[in-house]
DNA sequence: ATCAGCTTATGATAATTATCATAAAAGGTT
DNA sequence: AACCTTTTATGATAATTATCATAAGCTGAT
């Protein structure tokens, strides 16, 4: 289908059946793309919440950051997760930030075209309830899986999300810093580390660089769940 | 108002200005009041949702647990808040429980009716997204606060936390067990006593049974924000 | 190439938190 | 009242985690 103008449009499927040709062409009106290198910045933590934004291709993390203290990833985005989510439909600004951890592509639509689509079209606007609802529903329910590991087991819980989540594959190149990830798990950088060097010693993964092979898969799975 | 055949309809509030007089009695045709004692379960993890509930009197908590696992309190719901906000709109089935901590009277309406008015009225689906939004929206960012504090900071959360949201004075019985608070804020019964004891030992509370008297406001802010 | 700055790595130590054990206090039941 | 169960309380100890220090490796900029 090519109601608008980008090659492939995958609103329809970001929104489900609810909508419309013309009520697409009407999103697609205001829609755009924008591309961001590694390590810029694509929210900034208070500022105005102008426009609804999907992730096209990359990786994304958002968190939170008040000054002295160290920040906190509440979650990742991956292409065709939304990006903004948190206080979107609650507030005007922003209460977290969101920084590119690759290359990525945002898709951004006008919250207003996103409003007023959702008042005029119910089924358009439950739609969004529910993704907007599964999506939160996920971050809680991860943040009280991940908090009530031992550090060994949130490790290996962040490295089978990786795989299974992200790359679908045992070996993958890590896309976030061992202090990224500490930030998402709630530990020290050095203990990130002091783990994972742990688990290769163990013969559980291999480490070359930022490239991680999970190498005892059920042992990983194992801590996962038991510590 | 008196558009339904409950004394004082406060599903307008709930709701805020978007429906109608007939939306409403809509709604209430199929509103129900449900009577709880402390301690009754009102949602069991992995049931059917059929209804949307809301609280009109009491405290409940929203917890998860699995077998042999320590409970995880997500969040305590006080009148007025919504009882089902997890899965209510991404599953078909509960993925925490909600059990009454006081004696407490839920209302219900079918969530049926509710997905039916948001289908037909759109703004009535935007301010229920907006409101679950907000909802979401403060578990997750009341979590990242609590997670970021060590032991002592967390039990002044807490405090406060009860202090400003449930009882807005400086003394207040304590409507959950040590061990409830301790699932709360992911620490130890042992742990959430000895520092209650510790703040009385500072003069910062005062404790009678279950009645906590704040003391030193200031002080326990301070350990709130900086440990 | 070289330097500065960041990430990764590892060890030693201190601080924090959990676990285990025991007992008093409170609440509920017969 | 007597009994049982749960909650609160406290201490001792073990386990976990953070902090501090140091150094090697990597990356980007000049």
């Amino acid at each position: 289908m090519d109601v608008c103008n980008c090659n492939i449009c995958e609103l329809k499927d970001m929104f489900f059946e609810n909508v419309s040709k013309d009520e697409i062409k009407y999103l697609c009106s205001s829609k755009v793309e924008i591309p961001y290198k590694k390590g810029d910045f694509i929210i900034e933590q208070g500022s105005a919440i102008d426009d609804f934004m999907y992730l096209k291709s990359g990786l994304v993390k958002l968190y939170i950051h008040n000054d002295d203290e160290r920040e906190q990833i509440i979650s990742f985005a991956k292409p065709k997760d939304f990006v903004s989510i948190l206080s979107i439909f609650s507030g005007n600004n922003y209460t977290y930030s969101v920084k590119a951890v690759q290359d990525s592509v945002t898709c951004n639509i006008k919250m207003s075209e996103i409003r007023h689509l959702a008042e005029t079209n119910g089924k358009f606007g439950l739609s969004l309830l529910q993704r907007m609802s599964k999506v939160s529903d996920k971050i809680i329910l991860e943040s009280l899986e991940v908090r009530k590991r031992k550090l060994n087991g949130r490790v290996a819980y962040i490295l089978l999300f990786f795989k299974e989540h992200i790359f679908n594959s045992n070996e993958f190149e890590l896309p976030v810093s061992r202090k990224e990830i500490a930030e998402y798990i709630g530990m020290t950088t050095e203990n990130v580390i002091r783990t994972l060097t742990e688990f290769r010693k163990d013969k559980i993964i291999k480490i070359y660089g930022k490239v991680i092979e999970i190498c005892n898969l059920e042992r990983l799975e194992s801590i996962s769940k038991h510590g």
